[in-house]
DNA sequence: TGCCAGGTGATCG
DNA sequence: CGATCACATGGC
């Protein structure tokens, strides 16, 4: 007995590689397939183990039903955009149009997918003062060690709860350094106050400064001018625009200047161009 | 070895 | 306020 798949056609601004490694999640993982035209990932998202297969302009998701499909991948993958409209208008606003242009040619198939704020409120704490494949790891290990099994050997993302009643001890073997104790506090104030609605909400977590709360803000609470600055975006800036490495202020002004509303797609390009070239 | 990685909290002027 | 430093961990 063969489980369903479902496959779509006719994607446009649509690339696995680009959405699962522009640094917007960890789960997703690059796969061998037989057919060389192709691009594999797998991953774990809503509590589903699937694997996403791209050729050409057609995804096929395994396992996954009709309904899957309608109520989450649907939404997760945010096929509801245009990403041309943001691509355009980016190119617009942009004053230096061949920078935009190179960036987004450059990531062309970056789709901003919608998560869970809790789980991007664990993953981008992991994230301060690390690296990419460090992260992925840490988290990982993470959901073993506290996650639902969801089929053997894979693991669900751990409850709020879950890490709310958990001990440093514990997660030792999870490796996250001092960021263990953030997760636990963080967990506890968030039992105790429900979840965060803004950047300042988001501030008062622990282990939560301005660049985490503006990852979270945007991958998580979907609010698309968020510019999270990193050394990647900063690095880049530099090159691109010519601002001063350590002047973040004149950076963030750019971005509202130059990139408003779509702030958020716009340091997406910019940072998956810096990362794989850069370096 | 020392430096770096999607930085933050604590502390000090 | 802004600047400075310690903070685990692992790869190079």
């Amino acid at each position: 007995m063969r489980e369903k798949t479902y496959k779509v056609e006719n994607l446009k601004d649509f690339n696995l590689k680009h959405i699962f490694e522009c640094g917007q999640c960890f789960r997703w993982n690059r796969v061998e397939s037989e057919d060389p035209e192709a691009i594999s990932y797998k991953g774990i998202s809503q509590g589903k183990y699937v694997t996403m297969t791209q050729v050409g302009n057609s995804l096929i998701i395994d396992p996954c039903t009709k309904k899957d499909f309608d109520e989450l991948w649907y939404k997760y993958l945010d096929l509801d955009r245009n990403y041309g409209n943001i691509k355009k208008m980016l190119l617009e606003k942009d004053n230096k149009e061949n920078s935009m242009k190179k960036v987004i040619n450059f990531g062309y198939g970056i789709r901003l997918l919608q998560q869970d704020l809790w789980e991007t409120i664990v993953s981008f704490i992991i994230s301060q003062n690390n690296n990419i494949p460090r992260i992925k790891g840490c988290i990982e290990r993470l959901c073993q060690l506290k996650g639902d099994e969801i089929s053997l050997g894979v693991y669900d993302f751990p409850k709020i709860e879950t890490l709310a009643n958990s001990t440093e001890e514990e997660l030792a073997k999870v490796r996250l350094g001092y960021r263990s104790g953030y997760l636990i506090k963080t967990a506890r104030q968030i039992m105790e106050k429900g979840f965060p609605k803004n950047q300042e909400e988001l501030l008062d977590l622990h282990g939560v400064g301005p660049k985490v709360a503006n990852c979270i803000s945007l991958f998580g609470l979907r609010k698309y001018d968020s510019f999270p600055i990193d050394v990647w975006v900063k690095r880049v800036m530099s090159e691109i625009y010519g601002i001063d490495e350590k002047n973040v202020k004149e950076m963030k002004a750019y971005a509202e200047k130059h990139f408003g509303d779509l702030g958020g797609f716009a340091q997406q390009y910019l940072f998956y161009y810096m990362r794989s070239i850069g370096s």
